[in-house]
DNA sequence: TAGTAGCA
DNA sequence: GCCT
């Protein structure tokens, strides 16, 4: 991959590549994360307040994160009890190119979004280092990306973000805000059966 | 409040 | 898209 390129646009702070993975790179990927969901399968989490969240999830790495009614946290081990797997080389990759950071990723996120899936505005703060970036990547269907403040409320800016494009949310965007708000079927042919996936890596402790 | 529904 |  591309050593640092420059990113496509940035929207408040947040650079994003677009088509940073080639459509032979995107295939590849998705490949190897079967190999994670068939070792750590999708589950449904249930935020603290007891609503059932409408992304499936899984994660790879040293430690995943999670969300039941004692909270969200990072946990060393799959809900089942198994490790987590290996975070796939190809996803390593991404990391080491737009990172800006020398530590690799401890934990690895696989979000699975259905043609009906949300994620609502939040912050990404169960970290204990929020120096080192969030990277994103986006799989699949494009999905209407929203980027709001530091704190609740105020205007927003959104964009698409469409399959094999990369984000880092890391700086003074590290706090910002975001959300998914919906995911345009049909957009890609990625994925045999629709959706969208979306990788984050993160430095967790 | 990593949620939802309702109205426009 | 805006509101909560």
């Amino acid at each position: 991959m591309k050593n640092s390129p420059e990113p496509t646009v940035v929207v408040r702070r947040i650079p994003v590549w677009k088509q940073l993975l080639s459509p032979e790179q995107q295939i590849a990927m998705v490949e190897d994360l079967r190999g994670v969901v068939k070792a750590a399968p999708l589950f449904s989490p249930v935020t603290p307040s007891g609503k059932e969240m409408s992304v499936r999830m899984t994660s790879a790495g040293k430690f995943g994160w999670v969300t039941d009614r004692r909270g969200y946290r990072y946990e060393p081990k799959h809900p089942s009890g198994a490790p987590w797997p290996e975070v796939p080389e190809s996803v390593l990759d991404v990391w080491r190119t737009v990172s800006g950071y020398d530590r690799d990723p401890e934990s690895c996120l696989v979000n699975f979004y259905g043609t009906d899936a949300k994620m609502g505005m939040h912050q990404d703060k169960d970290e204990a280092d929020f120096n080192a970036p969030v990277v994103s990547i986006s799989l699949g269907d494009a999905a209407l990306f929203r980027i709001g403040n530091l704190e609740r409320g105020g205007k927003t800016e959104s964009i698409w973000l469409e399959s094999g494009d990369v984000c880092v949310i890391g700086g003074e965007a590290r706090l910002l805000y975001h959300g998914i708000d919906r995911i345009r079927p049909g957009s890609s042919s990625l994925l045999p059966n629709g959706g969208r996936i979306n990788v984050t890596m993160r430095v967790v402790t």
